[in-house]
DNA sequence: GTTTTAACTGGTCGGCCGGTCAATTATTTG
DNA sequence: CAAATAATTGACCGGCCGACCAGTTAAAAC
């Protein structure tokens, strides 16, 4: 146990730096980011941050790997937790991913800043996702239970691109004349989503 | 008719710069893009982009209000071409999306970075558009050929976002598991959609 | 043809950017 | 304890960034 208070602490000192990089990131990008700007945000010297991660480049690696990692964890308990495939855990697992999102507008933007450069190194952990989301998929379309003419890496496909786009662009979205609240557009979407799904009795 | 070789060409610098600027920041993002390698794309002196705009930030917002506009003068032209609200068209309207949307990557990655940015001036163009769309859904739903209980705005909402997103992080979907091609990915949105939005019978 | 306008050039500038380095010192190692 | 390690600091750097400006000249206005 430490309980000496320390004058030194890297390992704080790297999340300090972690975090408040990741906030200036999401916010403004990387190329926008100064990095004299981050060492005021977290409080550290400039020279601190290439004693730990090398270089901006590097650090905006290890932001994106922890935050992806937190990402593909969470989404991996989800998909665990889920039993039997049916049309009513699909649609609570759709609702599920929606609010994941809401509360972690960070993430979304994340990877939107990463897909603009170019980067598809998150891919990898997406493809043990949707992998596993379209087997789960594919099963429940054996047993009748979802319509079984759609690929079902596109039934995946569907609902969490209409869910990043919604928080990816929701100011500007939310201007739109008519549009509702999260849970409005939610409901619709579920709505049109699992008609559109469900096989015809 | 002007037929003499013309030692200067200001409408002409405009617009190379403007095309040079359009194709640098769709690939880059504003702040990643540095004058100097613009004026060395467009092969004009760096002083000439200050001299036609300013600015780089008045430059920037020169790009998205041509680049909004062509967007905004093609949909509408798409809408009005539209006949009498139902299904087909509704397909048919979705389909023309897509294709636009594919045959035009730049505006969606201006788009992505515009909204990123915080910058939603361009709903305002957007809110013509999806206003005008959301009446004809409404048309369609008073005259029982799209089912009535859903908010008509969501329904364009939704079909754009997928369609959105499918070409934002295209390089990123496209190495999932199982994912198709363009056409095939569209074929299961329009059957999911459809399927989501028709009445029951 | 003369004047006015503005397109265009080359040189320049202050500032800040990411990055480096030597020196200091808390911590760990042995 | 001494020695090695590494966290931290502040001063510093070359380079480039966006911007500016004085000067030149083609084109437009009259």
């Amino acid at each position: 146990m430490n309980t000496t208070v320390q004058t030194r602490d890297p390992e704080r000192t790297r999340t300090r730096l972690l975090d408040a990089a990741e906030a200036l990131f999401v916010d403004q990008g990387f190329s926008a980011v100064r990095l004299s700007a981050l060492a005021r945000s977290a409080g550290v010297t400039k020279s601190l941050i290439h004693h730990h991660f090398g270089s901006k480049e590097k650090l905006w690696e290890a932001v994106k790997d922890r935050a992806f990692e937190r990402y593909f964890t969470a989404q991996m308990a989800m998909l665990e937790e889920a039993g039997e495939p049916d049309a009513a855990l699909l649609r609570s697992s759709v609702e599920a991913y929606f609010h994941f999102l809401r509360d972690n507008p960070g993430v979304v933007r994340l990877f939107a800043w990463t897909h603009l450069e170019g980067d598809d190194t998150c891919s990898e952990l997406d493809a043990k996702l949707v992998g596993a989301g379209a087997e789960w998929v594919r099963q429940a379309q054996q047993r009748g239970l979802l319509r079984g003419d759609v690929n079902p890496t596109h039934v995946i496909a569907v609902f969490v691109m209409a869910c990043t786009q919604w928080f990816e662009a929701k100011p500007h979205h939310q201007q739109w004349p008519g549009m509702g609240s999260d849970e409005a557009f939610l409901a619709d979407f579920l709505t049109i989503f699992m008609e559109g799904v469900t096989p015809r009795g």
